[in-house]
DNA sequence: ACCTATTCATAACG
DNA sequence: TCGTTATGAATAGGT
């Protein structure tokens, strides 16, 4: 209907979209409220534009919280429920793991230790040792980078220095200071101490993810997909 | 459109009534359909007959639930989605704070160091030092108490043995083996041996679990009451 | 359910 | 966004 059929499929054109949006929207709104009163009928009728603008149409006998709790009546278990539930169910879930790892945190501080059998204190001590031999391995890695970073930037710093003298000598011709030139890496004593101190290092890391979701059952709607013939499979739905 | 115009009233006849009901659903059905794919736009439509029958149309790229969320967020109002909304913080807070329990765990077993400077590294260490001092304190104690309750027990032991024997030999008259009165302690040489030995033993345990999951400004409020001539006033509501 | 005359919704254009 | 209009879609009433 219109001056062309239109195939329904999305319509690209932002603008003319936007137009046929909101033309039969007002259609629909209209028809929704002709069935109300040629029907005695109640609607409630929630639209969502692509542009995130929202519109409703509800019928004057009835509001739309009414029609939805009806709607949750009508499907037996209700939507709104179930997914509460799940969600105090896993708050619960989240809060136990949260005190597991809590009391596990507590005993690698060296607290709550009585409950613990000698084997288990033996196994404990022993993971404490390997996670602190791994802590010194990086702490001793950490150190050496520091230190070969600044010890480049000395050695550069000292080359500029060379240089920079090297041309105060040639332009002042003077013969002064020889030492100068040759002062030197002492700076790179502490260095080298801590390098030859610190050898080994080797390190882990680890990532972990998850995800859930939620499911309904007794559910019927009517899902978009039946397009060039009807509409008709209904499903008819009582209430309680 | 029929075979002559008619009033928008309440159909009398109810048969008609119905007739008509079904008729015009079925339309607004296919029209909200090419609604959602013309446009990209998401409806939830309920509808409830005079005789109690429902029925819904939802968009494909939606749930009921939601849209109704949404519809409530566009309202700003409702007391359950504050508390429902509430209970997601409650979440959210409680896997945050997990998370920084777990991380705090893997450093403390010696992973994720990357992101730690040498400072860090060093309180690390002395931490990890002297809660593994604690560990093997509380180690020592328990196998100290462990060795003397076992002693106890042994010299329980031998004292009944000893009895045993004196009565023995008091039955008996005999005048035998002195050396079975003062036999002792031997029994404790095991757990001596556990006690001097004391480091090596080995086994791990761990905990993991995990979870995860999941606005707009206007609504355009059509009430059914505009009958004879147009729908065309529509509130806006702007979310405070 | 089906049919079809008729009214209505709306696509394209200004 | 609004109005106009040719055109196809929806449907009232009858079977």
């Amino acid at each position: 209907m219109g001056r062309g059929k239109i195939e329904i499929k999305l319509i690209e054109n932002q603008t003319n979209r936007q137009v046929t949006y909101s033309k039969r929207r007002n259609g629909i709104f209209k028809k929704a409220q002709e069935l109300t009163v040629l029907c005695d009928a109640k609607v409630s009728l929630i639209m969502l534009s692509n542009t995130s603008k929202m519109h409703e149409y509800i019928s004057p006998t009835t509001t739309t919280k009414s029609m939805y709790d009806d709607y949750q009546k009508t499907m037996g278990i209700d939507l709104w429920r179930t997914h509460y539930e799940s969600m105090k169910d896993t708050l619960w879930k989240l809060k136990e793991i949260n005190n597991k790892l809590r009391r596990e945190i507590r005993q690698r501080l060296g607290h709550d230790l009585n409950g613990l059998s000698y084997d288990d204190l033996r196994s404990l001590e022993d993971k404490m040792q390997s996670s602190l031999d791994a802590i010194r391995e990086r702490k001793y890695h950490v150190i050496k980078t520091q230190t070969e970073t600044t010890k480049k930037k000395v050695k550069n710093l000292e080359e500029r220095r060379g240089n920079m003298l090297h041309g105060y000598f040639d332009q002042e011709a003077a013969s002064e200071n020889p030492q100068y030139c040759y002062v030197d890496n002492e700076g790179d004593y502490e260095s080298a101490l801590v390098l030859a101190n610190g050898a080994n290092n080797l390190y882990t890391f680890q990532l972990h993810r998850n995800s859930d979701q939620l499911h309904h059952p007794n559910l019927h709607h009517h899902r978009g997909s039946s397009l060039g013939s009807s509409i008709t499979h209904l499903h008819d739905l009582r209430l309680a």
